[in-house]
DNA sequence: AATCTATCCAACCGCTTTTAA
DNA sequence: GTTAAAAGCGGTTGGATAGAT
């Protein structure tokens, strides 16, 4: 038997929010703030759980909301971090300034998961669909994204490419590595676009890679506090630059913001990356669980670097 | 005009994590 | 260290609305 919601024990009132049951949280909260939810619907004099109450402020209420249709920057962003995190919904949302979780995932349920259909890309796995004469077709190569409208040029690639990193521990970033660097039959960048996660790019605009992955409190609205990150975001997507998205000639520029980035990244050395810590965390996390496959090397060659944005950082 | 269907989105549910006692 | 409450989160539901028949 399903548990009762708060709301039901306590009889309180459910449903939608009427506009005079707003204009209560509202005052009540900027008057005293929401403190704790529990104890905002007794003092706002509301027949809500606090629950509710926080929901409905978050979602809805809170002042920064930025509300209306997604941008088609947003709409690429979103589908960028999709693919790194997953149903990591706050923290995509994080990631877009003035979106709420539930909107993002709204979005994404209801538009983006069937556009990308529509292109032959599983929303799931951001791999193209399975297709009977496509699967026929000679290339190997497995893309993140299918749809030539969301890859850039890049040279054909030899090898098969890792999955895409959804199993989101912490912004994973599954590097498949054949012995101690990049498979030779691939250059790093051409690599990285093809399919995963272009390490350049990341490091040309964010330097130091401030975290994508912020301790999201109320979504969004952690935003503000986390200029680093939010700098980041809008380097990424307004320089057009996110690996396999081209986001149109309005969205590039900000080359200052780039090199205010630029001098982190001659600090990177892959070879002492390889060499070093992350070859360790490599080691330590052992097996690959199929995300990498390499032509060639064979599974041994085959060593998955899992980083998150804190290691990223750890580069400089 | 009436009915049916699809879509969108606000809100709920229940689980997990964090915090405080 | 334990426990309960609060907060956070992602999945799901249900009502409103638009569009199709």
């Amino acid at each position: 038997m399903a548990k009762r919601s708060c709301c039901h024990k306590k009889k309180l009132r459910r449903g939608l929010w009427s506009p005079e049951e707003d204009e209560k949280l509202m005052s009540h909260i900027a008057k005293y703030g929401h403190g704790c939810w529990s104890s905002v619907p007794k003092l706002s004099g509301l027949e809500r759980c606090g629950k509710s109450c926080r929901l409905r402020w978050i979602n809805y209420l809170r002042p920064d909301l930025k509300r209306g249709t997604f941008s088609q920057e947003e709409e690429d962003l979103i589908i960028h971090l999709h693919s790194m995190l997953g149903n990591k919904w706050s923290q995509i949302a994080a990631q877009l300034p003035g979106r709420t979780d539930n909107e993002v995932k709204n979005f994404w349920n209801s538009y983006i998961k069937k556009r990308l259909r529509e292109r032959g890309i599983d929303p799931a796995t951001h791999q193209p669909l399975p297709e009977p004469a496509a699967a026929a077709t000679t290339s190997s190569c497995r893309v993140v994204f299918g749809d030539a409208d969301l890859i850039p040029t890049t040279t054909p690639l030899q090898a098969p490419l890792a999955e895409p990193m959804l199993d989101g521990v912490k912004l994973p970033l599954d590097l498949p590595i054949a012995g101690n660097a990049v498979p030779s039959s691939l250059s790093r960048s051409g690599y990285l676009q093809a399919g995963c996660f272009n390490l350049d790019v990341l490091q040309q605009h964010c330097g130091s890679m401030p975290a994508p992955v912020v301790p999201s409190a109320s979504s969004s609205s952690t935003l503000t506090s986390m200029p680093d990150a939010e700098q980041c975001t809008a380097n990424i997507a307004g320089a057009g630059y996110l690996p396999w998205l081209e986001l149109g000639q309005n969205t590039l520029g900000e080359a200052s913001h780039v090199d205010s980035y630029a001098g982190a990244l001659d600090e990177l050395r892959w070879s002492e990356y390889f060499d070093g810590a992350f070859q360790d965390a490599a080691c330590q996390q052992g097996a690959l669980q199929g995300q990498c496959v390499y032509g060639g090397g064979g599974k041994d060659d085959v060593v998955a670097v899992q980083f998150d944005v804190h290691g990223l950082s750890n580069w400089r």
